[in-house]
This record gives C-alpha cells, structure tokens and sequence, in this order.
DNA sequence: AATGAATGAGGGTTCATTCAT
DNA sequence: AATGAATGAACCCTCATTCAT
C-alpha cells in the first residue's frame, strides 16, 4: 500500500511540476492536476493540505539549495585566479568546472522556485537571487570603473538570470545545459570586463 | 462632463496600467481596477468594452510602434559600419546615437504588451520580438564562428531583452534609459564578439 | 423640431420592431435599438419611458383591434351560412371576402403582440386568443360529433394561431396573405367537418 | 452518497425541465434553478458542467430518437396504402397504428428539444423538423394540385408541428396523447385533400 | 431634445477548500 | 486511502434604468 501510495504521489507532483511550469502558481489548477493524475481532488488534499503546501513540496529542497548556495558561495567560487588573465580558452575551461559543480542547482523546480512562484512564499527569490549576483557584480564593475556601473550590476544580473532560466526551460540534457551556462557566463565576463572606460 | 468623464478614463487607465503591471493580464481584476478608480464594474464597462479592450487602449500604439520598428529597422540600423573598428568609444557613441531614434519604443506600456499580454491577442509579441532579435545575431554569430552559435542565439536574444524590460521598468528619465540600452548593447556586442573560437 | 422628432421617434419605433421580432421582449435589448437608431439610451427614455412602454408603443393599437375583435366578432362574422352547402369553391369565395375584412388585424405587430410579448403585461393575450377560438370551434365540433371534440377545440385552436403567426412573418403582401389566411381556414373547416364520426 | 447524489441530479433536472420550459434556454436562470433544488451555483456545476451541457442531459436521448425517426421514416411508414380509400374509420385505425409507434418520440422533452432550444446546438432541429414535414407534404399537396401548394406545405407543417407541440405540453397519458397525435394527423390529411382544386 | 456617466442587480462560470462517508 | 458533494467568493460581462448636464 505504501508502494501504491508514493506512486500516486509521484505522479501527482510530476503533473503539478508540468501545471505550474505551464501557467505559474496563481493560474494552475488543482482540478487539472487532479484530473491529469487519474484522482479526486478531494484526495489530492489527501497528499497536500494546499495548493500553496503542493508548490512548497515541489521546489522546497530547491529552495534549501538556493539559500546554501547564496550562503556558501564562497566555499565554491573557484575560478576567481583567472581573473588576472586575459586568455578566453583558460576562462572557459575553469568556468565549466566551476559549473559543473553547482550545475545540479539549475532544475527545472529551480525554475518554478524562481518564475513561478508569484502569489507563494518564495515569490521574493527572485528578487533575491537578482541582488544576491547585483552585489557579486558590482564589486567587479566598480574597481574596473565601468560606466554607469551602479545600475549596470541589476542589469548584467537580469540579464544572467533569464539566460539562466532560458537555458533551464528549454535544454534537459545536463551535459548541454552546463556547456551553455559557462558559455553565458563567459560571454558575460568579457561584456563585463570589456565596458571598461579606457 | 466631458472633462470630468476623461479624468476617469485617464484614471482607470492609470490604475489598470499597474494593475496588469503586476498581475499581468489574466489574473488582473477589473473589480480591482474600478475599485481604485472610485467607480463600479459596470460603469468600467462604460469606458472599455471588454478587459481586453481596456488591455489594447493601454497598448496599441505601443504594438504599431512595435510593427514599425521590426519592419524598418533596416532603415535605421545606422551602426553597422562600426563594426569594422575595435574601439569602444566609437561604438559606444554610434550606439547611443541609434538607440535615441528607437527609445521612444520602448515605454512602460511596451513592457505591458511584451511581459504581461498573455492570454491577450499580443501574447505571440514576445516570442516575434525574440526571433527577431535572434536572426539578426546569429548572422553575426556564425560568421564569427561563435561556440554553440546556434543556441546562444536564442539565449543572448533572451538576455538582451530581459535587460531591455529591465531598464524600461526601472528607468522612466528618457536620458537615462536610452544610456543605459545603449551600454548594454555595447555589453552584448562586446561578450559576443569575444565568446569567438580562435 | 416636431418633424424631426416623429422622425427619429419612428426610426426608433421601426428598430424596436425588429428587434422585439427577433428576440422577444425580455431579450431585446435597448443598447441595441438605440444604437440602429443612431441615438442614445438616455434620449430613448426621453421617447418611451421604459422598455414595456415601447414595447406598448408598438403593440398598443394592435391590442385595441384585438379587444375589439372579441368583442365585436358576431358583426362580422358574415360567412355562417356557407356552412349550409359543401361545394368548396364557394366556401372559398366566402372566406375570401371575410378574410379581407379581417385581415389588417394581422399585422407584424399583430404578430409580436401574440408571440413576442412574454413579460410583458400582454403575454395572456395569446391565451385568451386561443380560448376565444377554441369556444367557437367547440360549438361545432360539439354539435357535429367529432371525436375528442373537447381537445380537439384547443389544438385545432393552436393549430389555427400558429398558421396565421407563420403567415404574418413570412408574408407581407396584403393580397397573398389574405389568400393565404383563407385557405387555411378552408383547410381546417374541410378538416373539422371531416372528422365527424360516422 | 451514491443515493444522495442521484435524488439531487434528478431534483436539478427537475427543476431544469420546468426552467427551461417556462422561460427557454436563453432566459433560463441557473441561479433559479440552484435555488429550487436547494442547492448552490457553484454545487451545480458539481453535477452539469455549463447550462448547455444541463440542457443537453435533459433532450439528447430525444435528440437521438429525433434523428432516428428523421432517418428511418422509410421503415416504419406503413398508412400509405390507405391514400386509395376515402374511408375516415379505416385511415383512423392506420394512423393509430402508426402513431403508437413513434408517440414515444413525442415527449416533454422533446418539447424543449424543438421548441426551447434557441441557444443551443439544438436550435436548428425545429427547422429541420419543418422542413421535413414539408417535403413529404409537398409531394402530396403538388400532386393533388391543391391551391397554393408551396407556401401551404410550409404552413400546414408549422401548424402540425404546432398541435404536436400542444399535445405534447397538455396530455401526459401515452395513450390520450397518441389519440389525438393520430386525430390531428387525421384532421390534417383531411383537410389536405379536401383544398384540391375542382 | 439630447448626452452619456453612473448604478446595482443579475447573467454564466471557475476556483480552492472542507467534510461526511 | 479515497470519494465526490458542497460551499462561498471571485471571475468577466450585460442589462434596464436614472440623472446631472
């Protein structure tokens, strides 16, 4: 019974999973996600006491990851040392095995956590992830005296975190997705390091 | 009457301005809308025909706008001479002086009908701007043989439009949002540009 | 002034008809007639004080004719003595000369007087239409033994209204539908006398 | 709750066939409807999905036996043998016999079927049912030279489907109802041969 | 005579949630 | 563990009617 009882379970959150990725938290529908699921909606209650406590099931861990990875970032960040050259190659190679590493961060639930969350608790992620890289960048772009740096770092941020998600939404293939997320951030850092006033 | 009747519409507009700004347009509610306007739903319904048209009024002529501009933009697209040059001043001054001709595109209310149309008959915009946007780098991209050309120019169309909404949304000073654009197209221009394979 | 008023008075008279032909009269809707009549809701109740009373407006002289119709139908009730012979060219030849007599009653709005007024004060008319012609066909039929004569008065009635109503809305030329009222008579005559029991 | 379930189904239709009789599709009120049943809006949409589907339940299965009957008349049309005689008895008798055979067509809700549906899918079969009673009587009327044969097949059509209609409405005993269904029948096809020109 | 802004009630419909079974 | 009946609030929208101008 318990077997039978996790299955269900499984495939009610996959199908909520593929709801709210669809149409966000606020537009899903249980009933939807109930009828997809071969169950009553009354039993869906069953397995979560609400919408809000099916979301939160879905992007919970994530959400555990998130929070360990803005507050570790440093133990991670690695590649730092290739800052001092200019040889793209190099940075290229460093970045995706610093990729590689936090890559596994980047789900699809990560997505949810992030763009689909309006109207739950985590809707300030967002918002948090986009000031956690602002902070990150503008260290950068202040010693190199970019121009207009102080609103260029929550631009460069926005920016990284729609590739991001981009990448996230449309590529399932790990090996794909980090390859295009160092890529991204490559081309980031030469943006970045190229906007220098000379 | 009639000045007093164009204040409420101005109102009404206004209100459902930030209304579809932060719910977007399916989950707005005129009931909202006319409740911050000081007047009844029905009365709503005397200004606007329907929500969708309360929707169009709003964005419209931002949407001939965008029409023109995909369809003229070879008329404009004066920077393409820069491309021979390494120097970033030249570039950044071309720009500016390209992106003061398109800015005035890009409103508050082009944020609506890009970021907040679904379920509207605009709803297919986002994805018209984006491939277009994605065409024009990736000419540029597999000429310069840029890794995965082909899928980074879908993301840097992501990327660079995520910038563009941002500015918009948080820069009203015309001065200000045209500098801005600007960087952050030297920004991609740079990054793509430098993601070549030597 | 006054011409022009009768004028639009009448335009607006002109489109309630159709609109009250079409619809009925709870589903007709004011918006729509004042808008065919190029005018306004609110100069619409400066002609008719309200729906019904346009409604009125339409059927009111029809509804006087009909009154006077059962009041007075033993005046004009010439062709009885036809009922003596059984040579159907000259009972054919009566009808026709009663049935001119008649017929300006069955006008268009005749028609929305009958089968259009449901929820308006007029919408016992068609009954009373009925049960005025069931008791007629009933003498007969009573004195001629038809079988079931007590039903047979009130279909035969029904039979009878829905062939004028069918002839009033798809004909409009005096001359055809007198003819047409006519030989429907005949053909239920024929058809009452005919099912006398043996 | 099975038990439960289907007492309110069955007050709902119920309440719905009254409704929807008194008032047609279009005017109908579900509200109303909710309210009779004691019950709420929202629990109604528990048990019928929108109106149409509510009046759906109640005429489809007559809307089936409507296409049958539409279909397969060839089969079931035995009287015509009795064209050649001039005996009423012995055409009663036929058409008796007939009729007992398709009167279960001719229910209540037949009724809203053809009389009701505006609105719906269903709007159309009134017409059909016109014209194919005229066609059948077309072949007689044109054979039989009758005065006016065209139009007078369209209106002895509306003024038999008006008699069905009635009897319908008034008589809930089968065999009461099927009497005088073959009267009227009876009285029409008298009537019809009687209107022959000389 | 004419305008059209405003109201309030009602229309069909969807929803998350509760609860007795 | 599972059902599905029931609720109540909210959704967009239409309407006849009133009234200040």
């Amino acid at each position: 019974m318990q077997y039978k009882k996790d299955e269900l379970k499984n495939t009610i959150l996959q199908n909520a999973e593929n709801e709210f990725f669809e149409k966000g938290f606020q537009n899903a529908s249980l009933r939807q996600i109930a009828k997809l699921s071969n169950t009553t909606i009354g039993n869906l209650y069953h397995y979560f006491e609400s919408k809000e406590a099916l979301f939160e099931a879905l992007v919970g861990q994530e959400y555990q990851g998130f929070l360990f990875f803005i507050n570790n970032h440093g133990n991670i960040e690695a590649p730092n040392q290739a800052w001092e050259t200019r040889d793209i190659g190099i940075w290229r190679r460093l970045l995706r095995e610093f990729i590689q590493k936090v890559s596994p961060v980047f789900t699809k639930r990560f997505y949810l956590l992030v763009s689909r969350s309006q109207g739950t608790r985590y809707e300030t992620v967002r918002t948090a992830f986009i000031s956690f890289m602002e902070e990150h960048f503008l260290e950068h772009l202040r010693e190199t005296k970019t121009h207009c740096a102080e609103e260029m770092g929550k631009i460069i941020s926005e920016q990284l975190l729609a590739s991001l998600l981009t990448i996230i939404r449309d590529y399932s293939d790990e090996t794909k997705k980090s390859e295009l997320i160092a890529e991204t951030l490559l081309f980031t850092l030469i943006g970045a390091m190229g906007i220098l006033e000379d």
